[in-house]
DNA sequence: TGTACATCAGTGAACGCGCGTTCACTGATGTAC
DNA sequence: TGTACATCAGTGAACGCGCGTTCACTGATGTAC
C-alpha cells in the first residue's frame, strides 16, 4: 500500500533526478562544464556513474537542464522583493546584489553565467541556444524593473547592465583574493548606479 | 661561416619558440585553455609534441607566456593612434574598437580575456597572477586616455569599462550568430559612450 | 683543412590518468492471476 | 492472500579516447685539436 508522498518507484526516481540536478548545479557553478564530471555529479547525489543515463541522455543535456535551473534560481533571488522599492531604485538594488562580495564568494549558490559563458563562446557551442534564452530572460526581467524615460532605452540599459554585471562578477572572481577584485565590483556598481540613476536626471519618481 | 640573420642552432630555436607562441596565441583565443592542446599547438608551429618541453617547462608556463603576449598585442592595436584624437573622445574610440563586430568575429587576433577569464575564475587558478597583471595593464593604459573631471574618477571609470568591454564581448561571442549578439555589442557601446562623455557634461575639452 | 667527438632541438612512441559512455547484472518494486 | 513473473533504477567494471608529460633516439650543428 502506498501513502501519498511515500516512496514509490516513480517518486524515488524523481527524488534521484532532483538530487542529480542539485549536485550538478553546485559543481557546474564551482568548476565549470569540464570540471563537473558525471562521476562527481553522481557522487554528490549519493549515486554511482552508471545510473546517470536513466536520467539524462547525455552530459550536454544535463548541462542545459542545470543551466536553466540555476539561472531561474538566481533570477528569483536577484529580483526578490524588488517591487517593494521605488521604481528609480530597483535597478540599483539588483546591481548591488549581483555585484556584491557575497555573490562573488558564494559561487555554488550564485549565477551560472561565469561558469558557462566563456566555454560557450569558445568550444561549447551546443549550449548556445539555452544560454541565449537564459540571457534573454535575465535581460527582460531586469528591463521590467527599470524606469522609463532615461537617455538610454530600458532595453538597451538592461542589456548593457547584464553585460556589466556578468563581466564584473567574472573578472572579480578570476582575481579573487586580490585588491583588484573588490575594486572591480565597486567600480561596476558605481558605473551601473550612475547609468540607472543619472540617465533620468530631471524626473520625479512617480509610482 | 655564419652570416648575421642566417640560421644558427640558436637562431633556429628562437624561431621555433616564436612559432610555438604564435600558434598557441591563435589556438588559445580560439579554443580556450583546454582546447589548445600541446599536440595541436606544436602542429600549428610545424613541429611535433615531444619537442615542446625544450621550449616551455609545462603547459601552464605556455599559457602564461601566451596570455602576456596576446594581451600586449591587443593593447597595442586598441590604443593605436588614440592620442591623435581629442581627449574627450579617446575612451569612446577604444570602446568602439573593442566592442565591434569585427573584434567579436576575429577571435584569433583579438583579446585573450574571453578565452581565459572564465576558466581562471573556476578552476585554472594557476594563471590568476598573470591575469591580474594583464588586467591591471589594460586598466592603467585605458585610464591614461580618459579625461579628468568626470563624476566617476578616471580609475573607477577605467576599471568599470574594462569589465563592460570584457563582459559585452564575451557574451556577444557566446551567442554569436543571433540578433542578441549584435544587440549586446551596441548596448555596451551605448552605455560606455554615455559614461565616458556624459560624466563631464559642463566642461570644455582643453588639450 | 680534416677528423673525432659533444651538444641538443626535435621526433615519435609510450606512460598513466580522467573522462563520457556502455553494458551485463542486481534486487527492490509492481503486476497478473 | 499468495505466487510467479516483469520491470527498471541503480551498480560497477570496462570501453575507447585525448590529454600532459616522459624518454630513448636521431641527426644536424658546433667544438677541439
Amino acid at each position: 500500500m502506498q501513502l501519498p508522498g511515500e516512496r514509490s518507484k516513480e517518486a524515488q526516481k524523481r527524488l534521484s533526478h532532483a538530487k542529480i540536478l542539485a549536485s550538478a548545479a553546485q559543481l557546474l557553478r564551482e568548476r565549470g562544464i569540464a570540471g563537473a564530471s558525471i562521476a562527481d555529479v553522481m557522487k554528490g547525489a549519493g549515486l554511482t556513474v552508471g545510473g546517470f543515463y536513466a536520467h539524462f541522455a547525455s552530459k550536454d543535456a544535463l548541462i542545459d537542464a542545470t543551466l536553466e535551473r540555476a539561472a531561474a534560481a538566481i533570477r528569483e533571488r536577484l529580483f526578490a522583493q524588488v517591487d517593494d522599492a521605488p521604481t528609480a531604485e530597483r535597478g540599483e538594488i539588483v546591481l548591488t546584489r549581483y555585484l556584491s562580495a557575497a555573490h562573488r564568494d558564494a559561487v555554488t549558490e550564485g549565477c551560472p553565467l561565469p561558469a558557462i559563458v566563456g566555454d560557450v563562446a569558445t568550444t561549447a557551442h551546443v549550449h548556445r541556444e539555452t544560454l541565449r534564452d537564459q540571457i534573454d530572460l535575465f535581460v527582460s526581467e531586469l528591463e521590467g524593473h527599470l524606469p522609463h524615460g532615461g537617455k538610454l532605452s530600458r532595453r538597451v540599459l538592461a542589456v548593457a547592465l547584464v553585460a556589466l554585471m556578468y563581466g564584473g562578477l567574472t573578472l572579480a572572481r578570476s582575481v579573487r583574493g586580490t585588491a583588484l577584485s573588490d575594486e572591480i565590483l565597486a567600480a561596476c556598481r558605481a558605473l551601473g548606479r550612475f547609468a540607472t540613476l543619472a540617465t533620468r536626471p530631471n524626473r520625479t519618481p512617480q509610482d
